[in-house]
Formats: structure tokens, C-alpha cells, sequence
DNA sequence: GCCAACGTTGGC
DNA sequence: GCCAACGTTGGC
């Protein structure tokens, strides 16, 4: 068993949720996460302690605006049973959970935003298994290189 | 606001 | 199991 860190991407819009949030709660559960692939990342790939490049979507300019840590293990995200909640999910029970999430703990801000356009002007450098920059791309939630992740905040 | 590129759903 | 319809993501 590898105790080695891993590195994680996480998008947020900024709107939603964003890295001065983050700065002010210190840590927070990632709700809200509804994609198969993405809650596989976490619940099957994550260890407290973790790197992650927190990035700001769908806002002017996207990018990598921060770095935070995996804070817990991956749990059942609570509000898919909550009637009430914009992430409610019918078809989920407590005794069979669908949807999971971690814990995620601020680390700290970038003194700049890493533009995506400025990532993708490294493109040759990143490759084509950097998932970012692949066409058609929404995972909200996928793994990052140890190289990745150190190349990309060598930018800031 | 538009729309390409997906992922999901459900009829068959 | 196929695939059309639909919904969502997220850059632009």
C-alpha cells in the first residue's frame, strides 16, 4: 500500500464556490459532485493528505487559483437524501449511497491566477494526457501527474 | 447567451 | 443492447 501523495484537479465556479470560501470555512465537503467518474476519483482514489489544484470554471479568466488538501476519506454526500437540496437524488438510500465525496482543506492561494490560457500554451510540455486541455473535457474532478502538478504551480 | 461535447435516461 | 432525446458542463 503506496502512502505516496497523489494530486487531484477539482473545478469550482467561483460563484458557487470559490477559493476565498474555501480560505474562510478552512475546509469543506465536495457536494454536489453527480458524475459517476468523478465521484470514482474520490471515493476510490483519494488519501487524506492529497494535493489538490483548486481551479475556477466557467468564470473570466478560468484557471488555477489555489491549492488545497484531501481532509477525510470518501463518505456518503448528504445532501443526495435531502428532498430539498438542488443535489437530491431519488434513487439514493442510506443504505445504498450513490453519491460520495471527501473533505477538502484550504492550503493556500496562488499569488496569481494560472490562466487556461497560459496552460494551454503549454501544451507541448503537459501532453495530450493532461486532461484539462483534452477537447471536450468536464470532468470536474480528475488526477493530476506529481510532475503536472509541480510544472503548473512552477508558473505562478 | 450560444453551443460543442459530452453523460444519462428510457423506449423499444 | 441500441440510440434518440434530453440535460449539463464550461469555454467562448
Amino acid at each position: 500500500m503506496s502512502k505516496r501523495r497523489r494530486y487531484w484537479l477539482m473545478k469550482s465556479e467561483p460563484d458557487a464556490f470559490s477559493i476565498d470560501d474555501l480560505e474562510r470555512v478552512g475546509t469543506e465537503p465536495w457536494n454536489g459532485v453527480r458524475n459517476y467518474q468523478a465521484r470514482n476519483f474520490m471515493r476510490d482514489g483519494m488519501q487524506v493528505g492529497d494535493g489538490v489544484l483548486f481551479y475556477h470554471s466557467n468564470t473570466k479568466p478560468p484557471g488555477i487559483v489555489g491549492t488545497a488538501t484531501v481532509a477525510s476519506h470518501a463518505y456518503p454526500d448528504e445532501t443526495q437524501f435531502d428532498p430539498s437540496s438542488h443535489y437530491h437524488d431519488p434513487k439514493a438510500t442510506r443504505e445504498e449511497p450513490r453519491w460520495f465525496l471527501v473533505d477538502v482543506a484550504f492550503e493556500r492561494k496562488l499569488s496569481r491566477i494560472i490562466t487556461l490560457d497560459e496552460i494551454k500554451s503549454h501544451a507541448d510540455e503537459l501532453g495530450d494526457e493532461f486532461a484539462l486541455i483534452r477537447r471536450g473535457n468536464r470532468l470536474s474532478v480528475f488526477p493530476v501527474s506529481a510532475a503536472h502538478y509541480k510544472f503548473l504551480l512552477s508558473l505562478e
